[in-house]
DNA sequence: AGCACATCTTGACACTGTCAAAATAGCACC
DNA sequence: GGTGCTATTTTGACAGTGTCAAGATGTGCT
């Protein structure tokens, strides 16, 4: 029962679901997903992933919630490069958010975007897993201010909320192809870490 | 005909039914609109509407196009206090633009996000119309940088580019409910202007 | 063997976007 | 008046959609 076996029903489904409803919305946007083709590219029945996930909205938290491990796994990876000077660290933050963003659409829209999961099943409980996301950034904040690297005349919520709006604006922004060059990703990102972080 | 009577057809469909479709979605939300339960809504059949609206994402687009036009109004608006300081500009300016995101979300989910109008006939239409709104904000920036109010280390598309992804982030996540408390919506915006304009 | 359970499939329902063909209403001119 | 032309609207239809209830099927335990 190496969870992937092939010798049971499915084996494992769930698993199997996510990945490629991950692999869709990828090729095709999340309006390009829906509960029947899945199944079908799975090559279960159309009712079958109702047993894995109560609903539609469901699966997409299920992703979202991936979303989220993931990004805080590739900017934890990005910084570990033991004690940086402060400004490497902030420029290291700061690109491996954006980038990851930009590489990871399928995962960014549904992140955030309350349109996606303002259906009925969880208007709050997903709220909170991004709330709780950026509350890890304040405290990033709070560590860069008590040691000094970041001035404290902003309280550090309001600095937190303020900058985290701009990665977050330039990712969507960058996503959306409204700033079309994606060239200047790099050159946008080390302007905010100028302007924020006065590096 | 004085485009809202009662006698022709309709009088002015095109017109009502875009009304119509912005109090859905303003009910709603994006997904609750469906051509059949707006053309109901009118009281004509499913498929009168595609007479006026080739797409149902035809019918978005404009809704988005009014939005640009109705926020650039707002900001106006609020701007034409005559000749105000500078500090009281910036902090109009930046008000106006959040305020009416958050005010009118029904037409700014539409106006940005990719997904919403990445179907199959506008994909390009419609990033050219955020974009030349987002070159007006440049040019404001360039001559807030010719008056010397703000610096010139960064180029001014830079600076715009950092400074407008934040202002749509703000929009974004306080539309979205993740900065939760929306008394906060000011301490933002002015803890914005303090960080970019060092007002 | 048999049972209990997890898992999956079939059939069905109401709803969606959209199109082709038919109906209707208004206008311009004889 | 009628006659045609065009703009507007409706009906019928098709392929998809999310989702549920009822049935089928395989798995592991005793």
């Amino acid at each position: 029962m190496t969870t992937a076996k092939k010798s049971y029903h499915h084996g494992d489904l769930k698993g199997t679901l996510e990945e490629a409803a991950v692999e869709i919305i990828r090729l095709e946007g999340v309006n390009g997903l829906s509960m029947r083709k899945l199944a079908d590219k799975v090559g279960v029945s159309r009712s079958a992933p109702y047993h894995h996930f109560e609903d539609k909205q469901a699966l997409l938290s299920a992703i979202a919630h991936r979303g989220f491990v993931l990004q805080a796994e590739a900017i934890d990876a990005a910084e570990c490069q033991g004690e940086a000077a402060f400004e490497a660290q902030v420029m290291q933050f700061v690109n491996a958010y954006v980038n990851w963003a930009v590489e990871h659409p399928e995962y960014y829209d549904l992140m955030f975007g309350s349109e996606v999961w303002q259906g009925n099943t969880p208007p709050e409980q997903f709220a909170q897993e991004s709330r709780g996301y950026f509350r890890r950034y304040v405290e990033r904040v709070q560590r860069w201010q008590r040691s000094g690297h970041i001035g404290q005349e902003l309280s550090a919520l309001r600095f937190a909320q303020v900058s985290w709006s701009s990665l977050h604006g330039i990712s969507r922004l960058l996503i959306d192809g409204i700033y079309v060059d994606k060239k200047a990703q790099e050159a946008i990102c080390s302007a905010a870490a100028t302007i924020f972080f006065k590096v």
